[in-house]
DNA sequence: GCGCGGTGTTGACCCATGTCAAGCTTTCGA
DNA sequence: TCGAAAGCTTGACATGGGTCAACACCGCGC
């Protein structure tokens, strides 16, 4: 994280996440509506965050893996407006807030980078609004399948060989498809030979075909 | 915006916001790529933010008006990574982030404020999500109209009637629909009473149809 | 080993929305 | 005043993905 700090700041950010809270898989780390007090740094283990509404929609509005912050949603009215629920048994780092902001105003390097962990997040969700706005079934498919292989290279990875921790439903509801059509997706992009599917076992045998779904558009002039 | 503070902090914050600029109709605020500097106040005018991707994608990820701040998505990278137009002649506070960050720091009433802004537009973005992800087009219709008279009476304007400074296409994009689709969508609404349409001119003659619309999907079980 | 519930796959059919095209209205500059 | 461009509306038609239904697979507890 921030480098470049003196002892005595990095045992005060010590400090901060001193305290660690287990969550089985299943349940919820918070829930809409429950009162915001900390952020969460993943130390292990998978979650998905969605929204659901009174009349039954239920949007996922993002998957977080180990590394990544959550909470950031409940800091403007004090109150979480959407539920984290664990994929696989997960542990977190509880960031009280009320001292990320007293410690941030006084350790620069923190202050920086909780701005950018929000930036951060807002330019993801632009990422997906793209992603939900103007993509092909396949090309949302594909995307979403890239991001994940990336995002689990950088924490040492493979590449090209993945185990999906969430169901087809929530797959779908990500990305905005029933269920049913990623389905027909995954078994397509295995006939085309793209990938082999096993369960949730996904081997991407051709990412630039993947890459080249994303970027290149058949296209509307 | 933020209250109960020393006439010195008061000082401070009205040198903050000292620059102003004036954007024409059809120019750009600040385009994908360039270097990011300061945070934008709108005084005046409306916005819209978008990206294009080299493909030919494009993406409106929202509309901004008078009292929206502008310019989150470039704290992370140090760069923009999205477009904001004006779709009528505009005037913004100029404030250096570099500025933001320092009086952060020593007024916490600020430091606050800023993190609820960018927390509000984590949650807003969600909700673009739920609508893109799992809203029909005349729900999409509905709960756009809604939010925009919403935030124009909040501002001390009409509830029921607006005028939209954006055009069809732009909408479209903004809601994941073709430009026919949204005209369509609005034949539809005025045909069944609930709006009057004259070109941008928007009369809204029944709310509460707009809302059950938005909320009671007939909808999957 | 057996049965059950949750999950995933596949097919047939249908509908909302996209696509293409024509024509209208408004705006704006020459 | 006229003409061109941009924006909007409407119709006819095509299609991607949703819906509904049947069934297969897998893991788990008994």
């Amino acid at each position: 994280m921030p480098v470049g700090l003196s002892d005595h700041d990095l045992t005060r950010l010590d400090d901060l996440v001193a305290t660690r809270r287990k969550i089985k898989r299943g349940t919820t780390l918070f829930t809409n509506g429950e009162k915001f007090t900390s952020l969460y740094a993943i130390r292990t283990g998978f979650f998905k965050t969605c929204l659901a509404t009174e009349d039954g929609r239920d949007q996922v509005t993002g998957f977080q893996m180990a590394g990544e912050i959550i909470g950031l949603d409940g800091i403007v009215n004090d109150h979480h407006t959407c539920d984290a629920v664990a994929l696989e048994d997960a542990e977190v780092c509880v960031m009280p807030f009320d001292r990320i902001e007293e410690l941030s105003r006084e350790v620069t390097a923190l202050q920086t980078h909780v701005h950018k962990i929000m930036s951060r997040e807002i330019v993801r969700e632009h990422g997906v609004m793209l992603l939900l706005g103007s993509m092909r079934a396949e090309e949302r498919l594909a995307a979403f399948l890239l991001n994940l292989v990336q995002r689990l290279h950088a924490r040492g990875f493979s590449q090209s060989e993945l185990i999906l921790r969430m169901t087809r439903e929530e797959i779908g509801s990500y990305l905005g498809l029933k269920l049913e059509t990623v389905s027909r997706t995954f078994s397509k992009f295995a006939e085309d030979g793209i990938i082999e599917v096993r369960q949730r076992h996904v081997r991407i045998l051709d990412t630039e075909a993947l890459r080249r779904l994303v970027n290149n558009t058949p296209q509307c002039h």
